[in-house]
DNA sequence: TATTGTTATACTCTATAACTATA
DNA sequence: TATAGTTATAGAGTATAACAATA
């Protein structure tokens, strides 16, 4: 989709690379997804049990910190997994205020199970890419991602 | 956040451009959000109408090819577009079974208001990247949301 | 007082399948 | 028979604000 937009050469490169990348997330986020409904995993899911895999256990704050989403929001993911028995809540002994959310064997099992076909997939979307390709977009998208944090406009 | 994963380069490169990928895709969708949650529109619907306002009326199927959604789904959000009285259906002429879905006035002046800011905002975020990595960006995302179509696989 | 997490609330999106009306 | 769109259904995510328990 063009942006049809009379803008400046400056507008119309943003605008252009926004509506872009925008379109690549909507096209990759389903066809990665798909691999993960398979096994009855949302994104949402999947990046939590996927994070308590690799990273260990972590309580709510640091899990919603990794995964920029709210509190209250990751309650109801956490809810999800626990009903699914992929992962459970443990009340932390230091503080009592605090969980720590573990991956469950199952849970454990899922991702291995799940992990290399999840993997494949992504090799195989980016592999329209070379090599210098891929790690340059993972820059520049890494570049996007922080922003302009240190210009204090 | 890093892969933490012990594969190949292959792999890591990949995996590691899809994770940049998405958190890039989470912090940037946000930051550009917020800007249209302060007009009551989610992103769906602002997509719609500013698809609408820039291309002209369009019935349901087109729309939902272009926004990559499926038709229930997009009954839905133009229901919800009527309701604030941003577009309208209106029946075909030539073809009984169709709808053409029609910006209001009441929508254009909301565009016409919302997009400097809305475009701002996206200028503002790439400017973090110079015009050639912008370009070089929307480029790598062009080919990655085009996939390998024609490899067959 | 501040923090961790839950609850309550409410809405939006999403998909699928069955359905209606029309072509 | 096929197509355009709706309806019904159901689930998942999202945010906000108020709240309880603990620090």
């Amino acid at each position: 989709m063009p942006t049809h937009y009379n803008g400046t050469a400056r507008e119309k490169r943003a605008l252009n690379a926004w509506i872009k990348f925008k379109r690549a997330g909507i096209t990759l986020g389903s066809r990665i997804g798909d691999s993960l409904r398979t096994f009855n995993l949302t994104e949402s899911q999947f990046a939590v049990v996927e994070l308590l895999y690799h990273l260990g256990p972590r309580n709510l704050s640091e899990i919603s910190e990794k995964l920029l989403c709210t509190g209250g929001n990751l309650t109801t993911v956490v809810d999800n997994l626990e009903k699914q028995k992929l992962a459970k809540r443990i009340p932390s002994k230091t503080d009592r205020r605090q969980y720590e959310i573990h991956i469950t064997q199952k849970g454990k099992k899922q991702i291995e199970k799940l992990f290399p076909a999840h993997l494949r997939r992504i090799v195989d979307e980016f592999s329209v890419l070379s090599a210098s390709e891929q790690e340059e977009f993972s820059r520049l998208c890494k570049k996007l991602g922080l922003g302009n944090t240190n210009k204090n406009k």
